[in-house]
DNA sequence: CTCATAACTAACTAATTAGTACATTTCTAT
DNA sequence: ATAGAAATGTACTAATTAGTTAGTTATGAG
């Protein structure tokens, strides 16, 4: 019965934690590869940084490819996790679609892990999400919340024909994702810095009125 | 004087060939790089696909660093080399601006290695573009054509004012970028496959329709 | 022709780094 | 309390891999 997991009910004086054990080495390791990448990453660094040794490492997670694809995984429950309470029934199609926008826009800016997970899962060629049976299950939610909307929408008369919801979503992602993917190359090499609440505003808003004015009937 | 550089002014029956030896090994380097990441880049893998030998890497290219970095600098070239025949002077500012976005759209598509470039430097934090001289230099053209474009159409009345060409740009880049960066995590995650020239013409079509309502007056 | 230098080859090294062997401690159920 | 399993620490190994050493061959100027 090697997977039961001792469920850490009894929280008195311990001194083995494996849940925090692993929480710690799944954090550090995610530092690691966000910021050095999947080849990039150093085993030997991440067990530098954690509170146990490389020893845990592989006994918790059996190699370097199964360490990462835990912390891709983890990186997409993370954002998917705070993503359910936006309550968009009630608001007009426009409103809701406005709020749906600015949510993405934001959650993007606040999750840079999940984005350059992701940018790093595309250097890959994807194949480790080909792996994870979790990641598939966790993505349905926003394009039916989309279309729900836009359906809405075009029945009142004030989203046009036409769009797939599924379309629609990839351009809201690329207008999202890549303000925090490409910021490093953008700022550097146009000399703007895009870092400022100001600046992340007004990029937001400018968004906002992209996506707005191309599903205007 | 080692910097002299025997040009290959007599195309005879010659052995050695410095220059294409050099081309060679950036070719191949480059494939290594864009498929496998810089620290996921093999320069023995390299090597084993040029045709010639790994002391010849080192020896016109110094270290791994180096190479890595005139790969990048080339994508930056070549994308920019393409860039001058546009004409959009004698064109509307409506007809100029869409040919500038179709064009961009085009041209991140038919090229996925400096778009993958780019992602492995974005991973880097941009830290090779920082000790590029020449990189700098190559991209002051795209703004100012669209700011041009921009200022003429506002002038004319068909664009409305208040918009900065880099943000412009900004957008542009991102809904062009993220077509190619994505690609393949958002074809496996939504099981849909973008690759097919309809779909591209699609989406293509629906990122000029966003860009040209953005700015409509 | 010949000599200096640039272009090139093959075999080697030093360091890094993913992964393991083995011993020990802590916990849980009986 | 104790046996068996899970969790952990220390020290090691085997492979990989960036980079080099020590040379040979081609080329072009004089």
């Amino acid at each position: 019965m090697a997977e039961v997991k001792p469920k850490t009910k009894t929280k008195k004086t311990r001194q083995q934690d494996p849940e925090g054990t692993k929480r710690n080495i799944t954090e550090v390791a995610m530092r690691e590869f966000v910021n050095r990448g999947l080849s990039g990453a150093r085993i030997d660094e991440i067990a530098a940084n954690t509170n146990t040794s490389k020893r845990m490492i592989y006994y918790y997670f059996g190699d370097k490819d199964r360490l990462y694809l835990h912390c891709l995984e983890e990186a997409y429950r993370e954002i998917r996790d705070g993503e359910t309470a936006l309550k968009l029934d009630h608001l007009t199609p426009k409103d809701a679609l406005k709020k749906l926008v600015e949510y993405t826009f934001e959650h993007n800016n606040n999750h840079p892990n999940f984005v350059r997970m992701v940018m790093i899962e595309n250097i890959h060629h994807g194949s480790f999400i080909d792996r994870s049976d979790i990641i598939q299950k966790l993505n349905a939610t926003v394009v039916n919340d989309l279309e729900e909307i836009y359906l809405r929408g075009v029945e009142e008369g004030v989203f046009r024909k036409g769009i797939e919801a599924i379309d629609l979503h990839w351009h809201i992602s690329a207008l999202c994702f890549f303000n925090v993917s490409n910021r490093d190359t953008f700022t550097k090499i146009f000399e703007k810095n895009l870092n400022s609440d100001a600046e992340q505003a007004k990029l937001c808003q400018q968004v906002v009125a992209m996506i707005m004015r191309f599903v205007a009937a």
